[in-house]
Order: C-alpha cells, then sequence, then structure tokens
DNA sequence: ATGAAAGCGCTAACAA
DNA sequence: TTGTTAGCGCTTTCAT
C-alpha cells in the first residue's frame, strides 16, 4: 500500500495542507516544521503522487511520441532527443512503436489521447489522415513528422526531396545518367513520393530519361542490400551509380559488389540517402545525405512544447469567459463549445519546417566510367 | 477543456454511472442504451480518462524503463520488446535516459516512482546501488538489467564473462598468445568487470600472462575505434589478436588497419563483443558474440509483468488482512505496517538469469601468424 | 437495469 | 502560519 499524504500527515501531526506545503517548498510554512516533514516524508519513501496532482490539475506532464518502429536508429535518436528537451521542461515521454501498421498506429494515438498526454509527436507510417482527423478533434497539441501538406496541420520533416535530388544532381555533374534509385518497397510509406520526385526532378532538369527499371525495391535490412544489389548487376543496361535510399543495407550492397568484383566507385558510384553508420570509416568511405536526426528530436521537441503552452494559455482564456458564460446564462454550454471547436478549426497551423539535409561526397562517388 | 464523462452523461441523458457501464461493455445495460451511448461518446470524442481512472484503482497502466542512452542499437531493440511485451498486458512505457549519470538515474527512478509506475526495469550504469535500496523500500516491483548480485534482487541480463571468455577462448585456439582487449574506459561502468575477467581467466586458463599494456582504453565511437586501433599497433609488443567490446567502434578500426597496410585476420585477428552492424555483410565478415538483445527486452518484461502480477496479489491480501485489523484494533496500524514492510525484504528475489551469448565465427579471426 | 454516494490523492480557495 | 472544504474524473458498493 502505497503511503499517502495523509499518512505523512497523520505522522507528523497536522493536516495534510500542511504536509503539501512543505512538499512544494511554499512560503507559508515555518521552517523547522518544513524540515520536520521533510524528513518523516523521506523516512516513509513518501513523494507526491503525479496522478492524483495531475488530475486536479487536469494536466500531465507527459507527452507521447509515435514512431514506426523505435530500434531504427534514426527514431532512437529523435526519441533521444525529444526526451532531454522533454526532461528540461519537467516531461516524461512515452513512446510507441506502430510496425508501419496504421491501426496499431491510431491505436496508440487514443491510447495516448486517454492518458490525456499533453502533447504528440508523431511520425506516420503513411500520408493518410485518419489519426489527424482524430487528433483535431481534440485538444492535444500535436506535430506530425512527415510532410503532410494541405490539411492545416504543423509538421517538421526532413527535406527528404532535396536528399535525393542532391544526390542524383551529384552524379549527374561526375557524368551518371544511368543512376539506379533502391527504395523501400510500399509507395504509400512515407518518404517514398518525396525521394522519387527528388530523384526524378534532377534526372528531368539535365534532360535524362526516366527510366522505370531503375527504380528497384529493397527492404531496409543488409540482406535486401545484398540481394538488391544483384539485381543491380543484371539490370539490362547495367547502371553506372547507385543511390540507396536507406543505410541500413549499405554493408549487404558493399559487400555484393565486392564479391562480384565490382569496384566501388571506378565501376559503381554508390550514394546513400542518411548518414549513420560510421560511414566514413568504410571502404571506400560512403558518400552520403546526412539528415540531421538530432535537429529533428531537438526541434520537434521545443516546438511541440511551444504548441503545450500556447495550448494552457488559451484554456486558461476560455476558462475565464466560461465562468463569466456560467454567470449568465448557464443553459448554452453546448452551443458555446462548439464555438470554441470551430474556433481552434480555423487556426492555420504555424510550422512547417522542412530540414535542409547536405550531400557529403566521400570515395564511393567518381567519374563515370566509359562504357559500351 | 477535454470532455467528461459527466458531460457524456448529461447529453444522453442519463447517471454517469450508466455512461461507464456502457463504455466497459458491462452487462447491466440494455443494447439500445449502450449503443446510443457509445455514439454519443464517439461523436463527442470522448474516452475515458485513464489518469482519473488509476487513480480511483491505485495502479497505473505505465511501467518504466530506465537505461543510459536509448539511441545506443541494443537498448532500442530492447525498448522495443519491452514495448511489444507491454502492449500485450496493455501497459505504456515510459522511457529515461541516464547519460551515464548516477544522478539523473536516481532522478529518473524518483520521478518513475512519483508516477506511481506498475514497474520498473533498469539498466545501471554502475554497480552502485543507491537505487536498489530506493527501490527496496518501495511497493514498486522492478528488474535490473546487470549482475548485482547478493543484493537479494531481481535481474537478468548478459552472460557478459561468457562473451570475452568464449572470444578469448577461440582466439587462443587459433594459436594467439598477444591479444589486446579494447574496453571503455571506467572500470565502474557495468560490464567492465565482467568483461574483463572473462578475458583474464580464459588467459590464465591457458597459462597465458596477463599484460596489462594490452588493456586499451576506447570510447564506443567510430572515431575511437580509429584512434584506437593505431595505438595497437604502436604496442611494444604488437599483438596478433584484439578484442573489441563494443561494435559500434568496428568501423573505424577496421579503416585504421586498412590505411596501415595491416590485412584482418593475416596480420591481426579482430574479434568483437556484440553483433550488431551487420558484420556478416562486412569485409572481412567480423567475428563477433551475439548478444541476444531482443531475447533480453522480451524476457525483462515478461518477468516483470509476472512480478507486477505477483505484487498486485500481495497488495490484495495485505488489504484484507489490513481490513480485519482495522476491525479489531484501530490504533496499531504503523506497527503492522512494519510488520509487512520486514516480510517483504525477506522476501529472496527469484529471477537471476544470465543469458547465453554465442560466439560467430567469421573471417576476422584466424591462426596466429608466426612472428619474430 | 439504473442511479446515488463515497472515496482515490491531490490542488486551491478560503477560513481561522 | 495552519486547517477546512470542495472539487478533479473515475470506480465501486449499495440502493432503487
Amino acid at each position: 500500500m502505497s503511503v499517502t499524504i495523509k499518512d505523512i500527515a497523520r505522522i507528523a501531526g497536522v493536516s495534510h495542507t500542511t504536509v503539501l506545503k512543505a512538499l512544494h517548498n511554499k512560503p507559508k510554512i515555518s521552517p523547522q516544521l518544513r524540515e520536520k516533514i521533510l524528513q518523516i516524508a523521506k523516512e516513509n519513501n513518501y513523494t507526491l503522487n503525479t496522478n492524483a496532482s495531475n488530475l486536479a490539475l487536469k494536466t500531465t506532464n507527459v507527452i507521447g511520441i509515435v514512431v514506426t518502429d523505435i530500434s531504427i536508429p534514426l527514431f532512437a535518436e529523435m526519441v533521444r532527443m525529444v526526451e532531454r528537451v522533454a526532461d528540461r521542461y519537467g516531461y516524461r515521454v512515452v513512446v510507441s512503436s506502430s510496425d508501419y501498421d496504421p491501426d496499431r498506429e491510431m491505436e496508440a494515438i487514443c491510447r495516448l489521447h486517454q492518458m490525456r498526454v499533453a502533447g504528440i509527436i508523431i511520425a506516420p507510417t503513411y500520408e493518410e489522415t485518419e489519426f489527424v482527423d482524430y487528433l483535431k478533434n481534440t485538444d492535444i497539441p500535436f506535430l506530425v513528422l512527415g510532410r503532410l501538406e494541405g490539411m492545416d496541420i504543423d509538421y517538421i520533416t526532413f527535406d527528404d526531396f532535396s536528399a535525393t535530388y542532391k544526390a542524383t544532381v551529384h552524379l549527374i555533374s561526375q557524368g551518371h545518367t544511368r543512376i539506379a534509385l533502391a527504395i523501400h518497397g510500399d509507395k504509400d510509406i512515407y518518404p517514398y513520393r518525396y525521394w522519387l520526385e527528388g530523384y526524378q526532378s534532377a534526372l528531368s532538369e539535365y534532360g535524362i530519361p526516366y527510366d522505370e527499371e531503375l527504380i528497384l525495391t529493397c527492404k531496409v535490412t543488409p540482406a535486401d542490400g545484398y540481394e538488391t544489389a544483384g539485381r543491380v548487376l543484371k539490370l539490362e543496361q547495367e547502371p553506372t551509380a547507385l543511390i540507396s535510399c536507406s543505410d541500413m543495407v549499405v554493408p549487404g550492397m558493399l559487400r555484393k559488389f565486392y564479391e562480384e568484383g565490382k569496384r566501388i566507385p571506378q565501376d559503381l558510384s554508390l550514394s546513400v540517402i542518411q548518414d549513420e553508420l560510421a560511414f566514413e570509416y568504410y571502404i571506400p568511405k560512403v558518400t552520403a545525405v546526412r539528415y540531421p536526426n538530432e535537429k529533428l528530436g531537438r526541434l520537434s521537441a521545443e516546438f511541440l512544447f511551444r504548441k503545450i503552452q500556447e495550448e494552457q494559455e488559451e484554456q486558461q482564456k476560455d476558462q475565464e469567459e466560461h465562468q463569466k458564460d456560467q454567470e449568465e446564462h448557464r443553459e448554452q454550454e453546448d452551443q458555446e463549445e462548439q464555438g470554441q471547436q470551430a474556433r481552434r478549426e480555423q487556426e492555420p497551423g504555424i510550422i512547417r519546417e522542412l530540414l535542409e539535409v547536405e550531400l557529403i561526397e566521400r570515395e564511393s562517388t567518381g567519374k563515370a566510367a566509359a562504357r559500351t
């Protein structure tokens, strides 16, 4: 049985309010009493029950973060930064992985809603919007880690378009015209569209025809990288360059090329989207587009807390209005709430940030070899 | 302003108790009413407030997990599995990184205590025991991911001793006698002791003298791996084999050896503790000791929930006793509690599990070259 | 089948 | 400076 504030009050022979003042370091209490109470609390291993206080305060000090898979380095690093920032604000973070399943995503969000979390950061699997509608009808501030445009919501994400665009332009500038793109299978899974568009834009800008043959499906495992590399080599017209949209697959690719006697970059240039795995130590050092993972974590948390504060201020205002209303006409609450709802919906999202990504040229890309 | 059960009750024209029955799918309610209420709840975007219900139930549906750094793949994978299991049990998980700071570790635990989490999994930084004492005086079930022996607490972890032992024996069996060990700097940071002991045991078992020169401090970054590899080569009597206690540093090491013209394994054998980074695709494929990360996550969560259930049952019993006591003599509560406390302390921890690790021999280790 | 009422551990306004 | 009281939104027991 957990010891409560009343127990402490009883032992100290004071009221529970007094205990509270001591624990909260409130001014109106004598120092000796405070000390005594603190002492008793410590002896009895007592801490305030956040649950109860949150209930009374109608808030929580936790934020939720929903990602596809927390074991992916990108998300792991993100979560870590989010946690850091949350810590500064005195918040905890609860994580949920959706495993790329929109249903689980929705479920996670519902449960966070049930917990009445103060805010949610969500990296959606698809560009679907079910959860957006749900959250919009809620007063929970949320931030999407993905480019959900035209939906009047706040988001912050990497400039995925720019990533493949830069990688492609770089290869073109080295004389490559047949550039393969290894990308995850499901066209609906988030940055697919932008990655493909960046690649296509670069091609068309330089008058290079787009060839669907060069788009290779590659799951996010080293084993699939190995297998995909094999497919690259069997392409009818073998490409002189390859862009991989995942860093995880790179060891597999490099090995396959090595086994097949393909030299990087002499025979084939390799450029990678995302720069996670110590690429600057690889042999050869791997050219990659660096994603500012930690920055995304930090910024998204900062933005979320900004929204949380705004929301809280708004609620205070609403509450004040509400009180007045109650005094005047007690019957119209429903309408009043609808009014507020409408106001919320119209508020334009202010945060629309695309974090810049950076191409880091290393050894795995080079001049296109002459081909027959 | 979040909509509450009362709002729904008001709109539906019933009591809040009735709304509850509908939402909980309790039997004693007419189907039409249930439907109507569910409908209204959905329209108003209402869900039960876990906070309030937890308060009433005196439990929470969240467990805490404290790790040193959630962005480390080992922990990221662990957390993911813990989350999976928790999900099955209907629990959320809140994560805290201690950043290798015992103070932050304690702080995290205190905050989890404040949240009245149902249980805690903690991967401690050091073998210090402050948090153990704290948690023991709490009724929160907890499980330590580290080998804290002789403390009468439950733990589950990898058999770190066995990891270096196996790696060392393997190298010895290939004729190596000068085997360097690259290990993180702080002797007090958790598995240091066991890694060192495993290494030393293997050596002494085969009558190979222990040479402190061969123990190299190496932080857990590729850059430090690069630097450490350089130191290996500058050792007075150059070793013929190297065991790295971190997988993260391996790309840095391999590059340095490559740059210095050292061939692996012909000139130097390399064996790694932990098998994370697609080593089977590296060139050469890297021999490593595989840690069952996901298994640790899964098992620890399972164990924790077992403890949570036991704790809950015990609390029920206590409560019943408590009631009886109250009827008989209302004054002796304090003493009674002390009695329970004593009983708790004596309960022996039941869980003491060391997960087996597996040496996977690949290409980076081989027969020791003859040396002058 | 439905509702009233007390209580979970805290907060905050108001008394004393 | 200290205590009293009425909630916060839910659960549970007991009436109706």
